[in-house]
DNA sequence: TTAGATGCAAATGTTTTGCATCCCC
DNA sequence: GGGGATGCAAAACATTTGCATCTAA
């Protein structure tokens, strides 16, 4: 489903957030790739049309958006920044030898997700005394071999 | 089980590593603590008996414990330093809103990853072509909520 | 009108690197 | 003895912050 600038405007009122073009803008871009970009990606990309857009308004967007949320934020495994993910399904991610990350394909997510199943987890809270806000399932995919 | 300075010159040795006094007393330090400690707290406590070690030391000894996969590296969930762990078991960990990490309880452990089972992960590498070298199951516990 | 957002630059915090010296094998 | 490891300082990155200016509500 495309996002249009209304829908992302409402989208941030409803979320009590200040819609601004910059927003909206990075916003509308994390929302349409599907490689997870990093800060520095989402920069460039919305450069294309805004060119005076800055590298710090990018950070302090997301972390607002995932405050707010409506991200993700995919800690990275081997160094490097951040990556984010507007697509807030319930899907586990793959962690690629060079730090970008995957989808895992739906359905098999979703068949990680029914095993893991909210009883285990609710016994987590409990016995722990803590709430989890949320269960990130990486598969880390191994370095290939050197020649 | 206490590691005696001669078994971690062992294990280093069966690992193809060479055995400084500053890896060895890096790595008893990791595998004494329960703490997952990062590349600084392990630094204060080594300088304790070893006051002339430094903090790049610390960063390259770790790295090279875990390209040899001596040791996990738990990845930052809201910014700050990574974290270690000698505990190479298969168990899952909370991420606490204060970026420290908490291991699960084993019995619960042991029950996620009975329920994640092998053949799921190996049908991932069957339909992504790739090879996954660990499942990372981090549980992010709730910041709690500002009066 | 005004609280909050932006852009720039500078600061912070984490990790890596260059190089002279040291020390395990 | 020699090649890898160490320690120090400086560099490289990722991210945050201070502040003057702008703008959405």
């Amino acid at each position: 489903m495309p996002m249009t600038d209304d829908h992302i405007h409402d989208l941030f009122r409803r979320h009590g957030l200040r819609a601004t073009r910059q927003r909206e803008r990075i916003y509308a871009a994390l929302h349409a790739s599907s490689s997870h970009p990093s800060a520095d990606e989402l920069l460039a990309a919305v450069r294309e049309s805004d060119p005076g857009l800055s590298l710090a308004t990018v950070y302090n967007t997301l972390d607002v958006l995932w405050e707010a949320g409506l991200c993700r934020r995919l800690n990275p495994v081997g160094g490097g920044p951040s990556r984010y993910d507007a697509d807030l399904s319930n899907h586990a991610h793959v962690a690629m030898p060079d730090g970008r990350f995957m989808d895992l394909p739906e359905d098999l997510s979703r068949r990680l997700a029914d095993r893991l199943g909210a009883d285990l987890v609710a016994e987590v809270e409990h016995r722990m005394g803590i709430r989890v806000e949320s269960v990130n399932l990486h598969l880390i995919a191994r370095m290939p071999e050197q020649p």
